[in-house]
DNA sequence: TACTACACATAAGATACTAAGGTATTAGAC
DNA sequence: GTCTAATACCTTAGTATCTTATGTGTAGTA
């Protein structure tokens, strides 16, 4: 990669985490590189955010875990998405959009009088 | 609009701050009355956001301030981009254009195999 | 046997928001 | 004349979410 990876913008780790649980339940460390690797390493999910973000979504009752052993044989908490938390992701979705656009309308505009 | 007003995402406020003076000199009120313009009333942003956001750019170097009384009779502190705050608007541009198609990869991305 | 990858967790610190309040001036409505 | 809305600035307290650093333990491999 050109770059090292960019810090994240708070708020958008969130969708990120649902989207990956949107394929399939699985547990941290592999939500983690799998986040990274679809990013083209482009994002980094530390592991101080991961951890933390993933009780909070469970919490708000967007996710469930159960300990599983995984196949390489270690112990891992394995997070499922709720069909709260699969509405959840189509509206975080939707609201990044609207981010996103709402932004480029800004970074594109031109001003058509003055700006003061 | 449909929606109210998106809170802003940490971190996005600044690139929109310099955006703006990208178009010429402007004091804080209307920094702001332009962004939710151009936005669309999309994006609102917060006194307690903007005026700190201003002092931290201008502490850094990128803005300069002077007083001056506007065309409407009042006081205000207008903001002007230096030259370091031009090469940092391009940069905080690709940055975010970067950190949008890394997004767009992550919520797009099909997975090969499993995702644990 | 040492090192890397896997897998979880937490604490301290930084930062940048929101919400809520405050000051003061100008213009227009009533 | 007085009230209100819009203009223009500022600050504080609270909150959320990140980074950095540290800690635990296991499995595979060189």
């Amino acid at each position: 990669m050109a770059h090292p990876p960019m810090t994240l913008l708070k708020g958008t780790l969130d969708v990120l985490i649902l989207k990956t649980l949107g394929w399939g339940p699985s547990h941290g460390y592999a939500i983690s590189r799998w986040i990274q690797q679809s990013t083209g390493d482009e994002l980094q999910i530390e592991e101080g955010a991961l951890y933390p973000a993933l009780r909070r979504l469970e919490e708000k009752g967007l996710l469930e875990s159960a300990w599983q052993t995984t196949p390489t044989g270690r112990e891992a908490k394995v997070y499922t998405l709720t069909a709260a938390g699969r509405r959840q992701l189509k509206a975080e979705v939707t609201a990044w959009s609207r981010y996103v656009s709402a932004m480029t309308r800004a970074l594109e505009a031109r001003p058509t009088g003055a700006i003061a």
